[in-house]
DNA sequence: GCCAACGTTGGC
DNA sequence: GCCAACGTTGGC
């Protein structure tokens, strides 16, 4: 199990629209750094989901359903992926993007290092303390 | 709205 | 292969 951290504005595509909607395909990748992230997803791994630009909060858990496979919506077919994600869990609490910056143990994550990236891995001790922060 | 960081493109 | 120009992302 891996576990993951995935951005989005949620102008465009929020939290509430996957509870909603109960199942998405994440397309629209395209970068390489985050497409070999995808790549790296399986089935049952725990996606954190952050609101990024107007939020600045992580606020939910949603787990991988499907791996990889090639994104229908690409110009260049083969070249790019999509996983589908499931929503699974609310944050109670959302964690804020200061909380992330405040909290020691939480300073080597990409979100901090690599502000632009928008499919990360996280370490399943970074995964716990974002989870004890959200309740 | 601005700008830093970063990725991509294209001329040489 | 280098680098300037440009575009995008995302924090402030």
């Amino acid at each position: 199990m891996q576990y993951w951290l995935v951005k989005s504005e949620p102008e465009t595509y929020s939290w509430a629209r996957l509870v909603k909607e109960g199942r998405t395909m994440w397309d629209g990748v395209r970068n390489y750094q985050a497409r070999n992230n995808m790549q790296q997803m399986q089935p049952g791994d725990m996606v954190l989901f952050y609101h990024s630009v107007s939020e600045k909060a992580i606020v939910g858990i949603a787990k991988v359903d499907k791996a990889a496979y090639p994104d229908p919506t690409a110009e260049e077919q083969g070249k790019w992926v999509v996983v589908d994600l499931v929503p699974y869990r609310d944050f109670k609490d959302p964690v804020t993007l200061q909380q992330v910056k405040q909290d020691q143990r939480l300073q080597d994550i990409a979100l901090l290092r690599q502000s632009r990236l928008s499919v990360m891995p996280l370490k399943a001790e970074e995964f716990d303390i974002l989870l004890a922060l959200g309740n």
